[in-house]
RNA sequence: GGGUCAGUAGCUCAGUUGGUUAGAGCGCGUGCCUUAUAAGCACGAGGUGGGAGGUUCAAUUCCUCCCUGACCCA
């Protein structure tokens, strides 16, 4: 007996058993403890943050990794998985801030470092459990308990260790840059950083007159462009580029000096007076704009870079070294002062009186007002374009020159090129295009950050006797506690020991040569951690050497596009420097989940997904299909709840009625799968071997696919498989045989096959929705194991027949050309016709045909299938020009052989068919030319589609129209015992009452319609009761009364 | 401004060495089938294959330019 499932079937409740029964029985552990230690497959898991709730964006990340690791385990492989949390950097911070209402740094340090600190450990997994809960309830199947935690000493050990290497091979350095800097955290951020979080922005885009000192062109001004107004206060010089040619013009009575590509800003007329080379305006001095500052350096002169474009503004642009890479770099050139009217917080100093203290972007209009009041602003226009803000805080990054830590990546790029090659991206491009392009114009990786919560740069340093600073850096813990002059006093004990800031800022070495070293204040790029996570999870080199060498690097990992510059980037870029190859052999990365509308999810919009809300409506099944079926994982997915019912109504309804249908009868037959019960494969009936060899194919195709990384393939391909050929053909064919067989081995030869499809879907289907099909396999097998914990056959090639496959593609595509014909002509399928004629070209034709006659008359109601040979003399035969032979050999010429082919007459293609040419009109048309099609068949009624055609005998006569009304009779009993919710075994009688001539057919015929309606007797309707049923049978009306037979007893 | 991807029916998506009727599902209309199925089948409506050029006997497919969207970079 198999359990069947119930009728109201709920899958979230389903899912929630089968959790259950996984927990209880430790399913998935055993799943990775019963394999073969050698014979592994090496999973890494990206670490989420747990400080902000899981999104359905992260449910497809995991889907996605599930199934691969899932499939992998079914492969035989053993696949450890452990999970993961990213607890560092200026997310968990922000988050605390937000908590403490704390603004700014300064304020931090005002709250205390220790505490701050504290807070951000108790803010790591705020919303830990309802990541575990995500977690569990989608079947994402990753070992929490030992997950590694980016904070532990451990993990920053290993880390340090990392760092070390780079700072021992000098590939660390400290250096003086223009970097992306957020004032509100008041710390640089790196390059994927700021890649997060551009946005559009409308800002002044000004052009401010410079009044020219002294020299030759002392009455006229420079005309400058700059969209950073609030820069102006810094400027101490102006940039030409020494190759363009510049204009002194006169507008109005004002003199202006501005590149002469550029002249399409003067809005007024003008006249040209005099050309002058770039270069010649070297050194010509100014007057500054603001005298907020006296300056010791030389400034406020012209010059000159090749940085100037013609793109856009007027050829000559303001220098503020401390707010620009350009104007830095210039700076250095030409050793101007570095003038910073706005600090570090991003609002400007005392000094710059009118301005002081407003926030650097706000202070913009009260510049632009004071310029215009001065005379100094020519024009001003507002431009919209894109600019980089904190990811965090959503504000507006300045440039700023700050010193930083750096990795010298550049020193390596072309490594970081070369392995990229070897690592299969899914999709491809985004490894060649996307991630190539970002490695090609690698720069390199700002470490460090001027932060409070993240691992500590492990470098100290004193002042040697020149004056100049010596590093070092510190690799292990017990490194440390060597060198340390005070580690018992900072650590008095176990409990007490944490890496973290401020704690270690305390600890002071002893260099080598007897001086006191002081740590660097910075922490680093939590980017680096994640990055390490490779090594860094088992404690590496310090731990479990032996067992990290052997699992690097990964086969498989998976996360969104997002990543592709975060952590994508920081496993490579470590990877390749210490290990000397990539990280990761095979990726899936996959896209942004937008609303149905295109549109990107955010609170404000109120579109946002709660996945916890999908699980609970469908379950995680019909998520996780839905997520990797409905458009490949790569593109960007529109997520429309409505789609995930369809793919309930389609797969997973028609999968569990497949299922239900076979439990209802083999329980009624008494059939269980075994020994006893078993039929090979080449003995069973026509159509078994059909579905067997159908469904080889299929696994070859879906493993194929996966193999290939490509889920969204496999799945369709299952789901294809599962829909159209097993439930809507070979169940659907095989309902007769499954309730009454003919015989004993018939039935064996239908149930074990309809069994083994049921298991081998079943099994498909476990990776990717890994609920629904382990209940299917607990129901079907003795209930103990489970699917996770079976593994997959291989394909069985002996028992593929692409023969039998190609013949009853042939039988469906009759098959649907007679339903045409039916409904075309208005025969219902019901009414039974006397005979269908197909022809045929050739021997091995007719064969095939001859096999599948009883498939198809039995599906389309007809007695007899006729097979017309092509030399019979009745068939008209065409040709179908093949335009792959005839398109090259005739090129231009190809619409006349086009025309000629077409116009071939029987007689010249039977000829073509005896000698294999004919020369016509000049052209040689051979065999190859040309399809041969059957066009006609005169006197019958034709239908054809492709190279098919069939014509169906739709006279009728008495014999016919009996039958006809048979089955019509049958067809409302039937209807009537469902409607009514009459159980199928249920026993009926029937009154009825209707014109003579049905009457005597239905009377005639009682035994062969009682025994298909379970009826024990059919008598006349005497009184017109009230509940009976009225129906017509072929335009007569015919009033029934059924009801169940009474036993006895009742 | 640059890169990657995408643009095929109202919606979601298929479609490869370039080959002559561009498909499926959902939705819509009509009819049919069926006691496993909220399923299925047939017919119909719905397409200038984003636009413009080019290569070719032949372009949804290859090339160029442009437009739109998403993501990324500057």
């Amino acid at each position: 007996m198999y359990k069947n499932l119930s009728d109201n079937l709920k899958l979230p409740e389903l899912e929630k058993q089968v959790l259950d029964y996984w927990k209880e029985n430790n399913v998935f552990e055993e799943s990775i403890n019963q394999k073969n230690p050698n014979k592994y497959y090496t999973f890494y898991e990206g670490p989420p943050t747990a400080n902000g709730l899981p999104g359905i964006h992260h449910v497809i990340a995991r889907t996605v990794k599930d199934i691969i690791c899932r499939y992998k385990t079914m492969n035989g492989f053993r696949v450890e998985r452990k999970a993961g949390w990213d607890t560092h950097g200026l997310p968990v911070e922000v988050e605390v801030e937000k908590s403490l209402g704390i603004k700014s740094k300064s304020e931090i340090i005002e709250f205390g470092a220790v505490e701050f600190n504290n807070k951000c450990k108790e803010s790591i997994f705020k919303y830990l459990s309802e990541w575990e809960i995500l977690t569990e309830r989608m079947g994402y199947w990753v070992n929490l308990e030992s997950a590694y935690v980016t904070f532990h000493n451990e993990y920053i050990e290993s880390v340090w260790w990392a760092l070390k290497k780079f700072f021992d091979a000098n590939v660390m350095y400290k250096g003086f840059k223009i970097q992306p800097f957020c004032p509100i955290c008041e710390s640089p951020l790196s390059s994927h950083e700021v890649a997060q979080g551009y946005v559009d922005l409308k800002d002044p885009s000004i052009y401010v007159k410079f009044k020219i000192k002294s020299g030759k062109y002392i009455n006229s001004d420079f005309l400058v462009w700059t969209t950073t107004p609030w820069t102006l206060p810094s400027n101490v010089a102006l940039a030409v580029n020494p190759k363009f040619t510049y204009v002194l013009i006169k507008t109005g009575n004002e003199q202006f000096i501005l590149c002469k590509e550029r002249l399409s800003v003067i809005k007024d007329e003008y006249e040209v007076i005099e050309e002058i080379n770039g270069s010649e305006l070297e050194m010509i001095e100014y007057e500054p704009l603001f005298n907020f500052f006296t300056l010791e350096k030389k400034s406020y002169y012209v010059t000159v870079g090749d940085f100037v474009t013609l793109e856009d503004g007027t050829g000559i642009v303001h220098i503020a070294p401390a707010y620009g890479e350009d104007d830095y770099n210039i700076g250095l050139k030409y050793d101007l002062p570095v003038l910073q009217a706005v600090s570090k917080n991003g609002l400007f100093r005392e000094e710059a009186k009118p301005y002081a203290g407003k926030n650097f972007k706000e202070a913009d209009i009260s510049i632009l007002e004071d310029l215009k009041k001065s005379g100094r602003l020519y024009k001003k226009e507002m431009f919209t374009h894109s600019y980089p803000h904190c990811w965090r805080h959503k504000k507006p990054l300045m440039y700023y020159a700050t010193d930083s830590w750096f990795i010298k990546t550049t020193s390596y790029k072309d490594k970081m090129i070369e392995f990229n090659k070897m690592i299969n991206w899914n999709p491809e491009e985004f490894g060649t295009g996307r991630f190539g392009n970002w490695l090609e114009e690698n720069k390199d990786w700002a470490l460090s950050r001027n932060r409070f919560w993240g691992t500590p740069l492990p470098i100290w340093y004193y002042e040697n006797e020149d004056g100049e600073i010596v590093y070092e850096c510190i690799g292990s813990i017990e490194e440390l506690k060597k060198k340390a002059v005070n580690f018992n006093e900072i650590y008095p004990d176990d409990s007490s020991f944490d890496l973290h800031k401020p704690y270690i800022d305390n600890i002071k070495l002893l260099s080598e040569t007897g001086k006191e070293m002081t740590r660097v204040p910075e922490v680093i790029d939590c980017w680096f951690d994640r990055g390490a996570m490779p090594f860094d999870q088992y404690h590496y080199p310090f731990e479990n050497k032996d067992y990290f060498e052997s699992h690097f690097p990964a086969d498989f990992i998976a996360e969104g596009l997002d990543q592709t510059r975060g952590w994508f980037y920081s496993l490579h870029a470590i990877s390749s420097f210490i290990f000397d190859k990539p990280a990761y052999k095979n990726l899936i990365v996959n896209g942004l989940i937008l609303d149905k509308d295109g549109k990107k999810m955010s609170k404000s919009l109120g579109n946002v997904v709660n996945p916890f809300e999908m699980l609970e409506i469908y379950g995680a099944d019909i998520l996780r299909f839905y997520l990797v079926f409905s458009s490949p994982v790569w593109k960007s997915k529109l997520f429309n709840i409505k789609d995930l019912g369809e793919i309930k109504n389609k797969f997973f309804d028609t999968l569990i009625n497949t299922y239900k249908f076979f439990v209802i009868y083999s329980n009624m037959m008494d059939f269980n799968y075994g020994k006893d019960t078993f039929i090979d494969v080449e003995k069973r009936a026509e159509i078994d071997k059909w579905i067997i060899s159908k469904l080889n194919t299929t696994k070859k195709l879906f493993f194929e696919e996966l193999d290939n990384y490509d889920i969204t393939k496999a799945a369709r391909i299952l789901y294809d498989f599962t829909i159209d050929e097993v439930s809507n053909w070979y169940v659907r064919r095989n309902r007769k045989r499954f309730r009454t067989p003919e015989s004993e081995s018939d039935k064996f030869s239908s149930y074990c096959t309809m069994y083994e499809v049921l298991i081998e879907i079943a099994k498909m289907t476990a990776p990717i929705a890994p609920f629904i099909s382990e209940k299917i396999f607990l129901n079907l097998t003795d209930g103990k194991s489970s699917i996770h914990l079976s593994e997959f056959t291989s394909p069985d090639d002996k028992v593929i027949s692409e023969e039998l496959e190609n013949q009853m593609a042939l039988a469906q595509k009759i098959v649907y050309l007679v339903r045409a014909t039916r409904v075309k002509n208005n025969l219902k399928v019901r009414q039974p016709l006397r005979q269908l004629l197909v022809p045929v070209l050739n021997e091995e034709e007719k064969l095939s045909l001859l096999k599948i006659k009883d498939i198809i008359l039995e599906e389309i109601n007809v007695k007899e299938l006729k097979i017309v040979e092509g030399d019979s003399g009745i068939i008209k035969k065409k040709a179908k020009p093949n335009f792959k032979s005839i398109g090259p050999k005739y090129g231009k010429e190809v619409k006349k052989a086009q025309a000629l082919i077409t116009g071939l007459s029987n007689t010249e293609i039977m000829k073509i068919e005896l000698e294999g040419l004919i020369d016509k009109d000049g052209f040689r048309i051979t065999l190859d030319d040309f399809e041969i099609i059957t066009e006609d068949i005169e006197g019958w009624l034709v239908e054809k589609s492709e190279n098919i055609t069939i014509a169906l005998d739709t006279k009728l006569d008495d014999e016919l129209i009996t039958e006809g009304i048979i089955r019509e009779f049958i067809n409302r009993i039937q209807n009537y015992r469902k409607n009514s919710n009459f159980d199928v075994n249920d026993r009926i009688t029937i009154e009825m009452k209707t014109d003579t001539k049905i009457s005597e057919i239905i009377k005639n015929h009682e035994k062969l319609i009682s025994a298909e309606v379970f009826c024990d007797s059919i008598n006349e309707l005497k009184n017109s009761e009230n509940d009976v049923y009225i129906t017509d049978i072929n335009e007569t009306e015919c009033i029934l009364k059924i009801s169940k037979t009474k036993t006895k007893g009742e």
